[in-house]
DNA sequence: CAGACGTGGTC
DNA sequence: TGACCAAGTCT
């Protein structure tokens, strides 16, 4: 066993680092507003999905300012599909406050005090953007760590240990001044080496170092703790269009699941296969069929009916009545975006 | 602090 | 097919 080398997984990275829309190439100068954007983007996502809404993204907000301005409609829309739509919320609510001040703040406490921005992403935007010496701590680096010192205790109550440990990855004189390199050094190492299932320890620059692959133990770890299974959910939507044919929606209320999204109008889901009566004004009411969508924390399956509805019904009905005059209305969340395109 | 909070890809 | 997982944060 020797210690894992700052140098070398530098070394390492200088030769088999990822191309990022969101990375710099060495030499250039990192811009603030692009590493925050994509780290808000890749809590929780993988970098595929992050792609396509980046670039859309930046195209359509190409500054802080551009993305302060925006409409709180045009920032949901442009994040539909991408899920966890509070990002979206506070990433606005952020980029306000940012313009305001003219400019984020390079300290990791002032980071963190901003909305949407946490203990992780405040670290990784010091590090990258700003070049301090810290090791932001996600899934990625939770891994190494546990394999690298065999930490056998499951996350997440491991969390503030793996944490701990590694700050000590950091401490070399190349680490400390290729803080921003170095970071992203072990996000790529977990990404493209030391990955969840079948890590290529073979190929890993900290491979003499790591107690878990002397063990044999490496792709074992970190250990989890027992998930709670997940719940049936059951609801319906109504695809409702007036005599002129527009389709109605309704805006989301802010918090919440799917908050301050664009959705279908139907009742509140519930554990039970709820009764498929059509709301008072609602005429030619016809099934369609049933969308199955996963959410983290339970499952849901959604009948879906087409039906016709005048003007005064649908305020009734509806908080927020918005109508689409699209055949096939873009910036919804997944189910809904699945419940639209149900052929019928 | 444990639970809420999306989605798509992989094995 | 289903369980697991991905650059977490908020309450």
């Amino acid at each position: 066993m020797t210690t894992p080398s700052d140098r070398a997984l530098l070394r390492w990275y200088d030769r088999h680092r990822r191309v990022l829309p969101w990375r710099v190439l060495p030499g250039e100068t990192a811009d603030p507003y692009r590493v925050w954007l994509s780290e808000i983007m890749l809590q929780q996502t993988t970098v595929a999905a992050v792609k396509p809404y980046y670039a859309r993204f930046l195209a359509a907000f190409p500054t802080i300012d551009a993305l302060a301005r925006a409409g709180e409609a045009d920032v949901f829309a442009a994040w539909a599909g991408l899920g966890y739509y509070s990002r979206a919320r506070n990433l606005h609510a952020c980029a306000k406050l940012v313009a305001a001040r003219g400019g984020f703040p390079d300290t990791i406490a002032g980071l963190e005090a901003l909305p949407g921005i946490g203990p992780y992403t405040a670290r990784a935007v010091a590090a990258i953007a700003f070049g301090a010496p810290v090791v932001p701590v996600d899934g990625n680096v939770e891994r190494v760590a546990a394999r690298l010192f065999a930490v056998a205790e499951p996350v997440p109550g491991a969390r503030p240990r793996l944490a701990a440990l590694a700050q000590t990855l950091n401490t070399g004189a190349e680490a400390q001044a290729r803080a921003s390199d170095f970071a992203q050094a072990l996000f790529d190492l977990g990404a493209t080496i030391c990955t969840p299932r079948s890590p290529a320890c073979a190929l890993c620059p900290w491979r003499d170092a790591c107690a878990a692959q002397a063990q044999g133990i490496a792709a074992e770890l970190p250990l989890r703790a027992p998930k709670v299974a997940r719940p049936q959910r059951f609801g319906i939507a109504w695809r409702l269009r007036d005599p002129a044919g527009r389709l109605l929606l309704e805006r989301r209320p802010p918090r919440g699941l799917l908050g301050g999204m664009l959705g279908l109008p139907g009742p509140a889901w519930t554990a039970e296969r709820p009764d498929a009566a059509p709301p008072a004004g609602v005429n030619d009411c016809r099934e369609i069929g049933t969308v199955r969508h996963v959410f983290t924390h339970f499952a849901l399956d959604l009948q879906v009916f087409d039906g016709r509805i005048g003007l005064e019904a649908a305020v009734d009905l509806v908080a927020t009545p918005v109508w689409s005059d699209a055949a096939s209305p873009t910036g919804l969340p997944g189910l809904f975006a699945k419940a639209v395109a149900l052929p019928g």
